[in-house]
DNA sequence: CATATTTTAGACAAAAGAGTCTGAAATCTG
DNA sequence: CAGATTTCAGACTCTTTTGTCTAAAATATG
């Protein structure tokens, strides 16, 4: 569906918009608390910077931060400027020029997924994400809920029940 | 989306759904109707038969056929024996474990997308693509329309405005 | 200015996906 | 039985994706 690269740079963005008060966060400190490869996860990173979805700063202090408002930016834009947008436009047979005139033999039930897929992505916004990260028990990442290393003092939550 | 393989099993049991007529259809035949590779395609087709949706018989005269009614075979299926139910079960970005209890941070909106997504694969069955495929203007393939490999006989249509 | 920190750039390796090829096993035809 | 046809099984190559590593450029701090 999503390769990883789209992934992680999808769980690195909603990390950054849930840390607004930082100016730039550290590279290195996103990809250990998501538990992503740091060398890797600077590369996708660095795609979201050449999109002008983020803004990045060298030396001490630097780190990356979002380009815009976390409501302007969108799971689709996220998604167009690492995998392309060819998940909200192909032929779900991958033939070209399957259309109306056309059309593959899944054409129009394809159709109609693929419009609903375009206009949720467009929908869900960094800032929607972050919101719902920044509640509990709600994942970003694999072995920990991303409420644990977002408040770590939250008392009245005794679990960890993974 | 789906992986090539899958893409090439899809066409090749709708190929082989439309050709009832014939006992055991070569796999030579299909892959060079459908512009596939014979070895590769090959190798897909024994991943479908070794899952029980289709039929093998070596020798002359040989080849496959559909080891169900195709009304009783569905995209759902096919999806399932090549690529596995992944894209039907698992979270947007990949957690294991999202769920209701610990939802990722798009959750909701993707598994409304998944379970439509289910319910149609479940629906299209290889009866109702070869009923498409069969008609006119309808593709299966990158370079020709496939009524024009299926159907060469029809005279009345006399275009070709790819 | 020197040093530490951080992104940038690019080479390199490992793994998976896609595609090719060869030989063996089964089966029909003469 | 001999030969042709076809799937089956597996080795092999090529490409893309994923992941690792090193050096350079930029920048803050003392």
């Amino acid at each position: 569906m999503l390769s990883k690269s789209c992934i992680y740079g999808i769980q690195a963005t909603i990390y950054v918009a849930a840390h607004a008060t930082q100016e730039y966060v550290p590279i290195s400190q996103i990809a250990s608390e998501l538990k992503i490869s740091f060398h890797f996860l600077t590369k996708v990173l660095q795609q979201l910077t050449q999109a002008g979805l983020m803004t990045s700063y060298r030396g001490p202090k630097g780190g990356v931060a979002l380009a815009k408002a976390p409501s302007d930016i969108t799971l689709h834009d996220l998604i167009g400027a690492i995998d392309g947008t060819s998940i909200f436009t192909e032929c779900m047979l991958g033939l070209p020029g399957c259309g109306i005139a056309e059309p593959c033999p899944a054409h129009e039930q394809w159709t109609k997924i693929r419009s609903e897929l375009t206009v949720i992505a467009r929908r869900l916004t960094l800032e929607n994400m972050a919101k719902k990260a920044s509640e509990l028990n709600v994942r970003l990442t694999e072995e920990f809920r991303y409420a644990q290393t977002l408040f770590r003092t939250v008392a009245t939550h005794n679990g960890n029940d993974v």
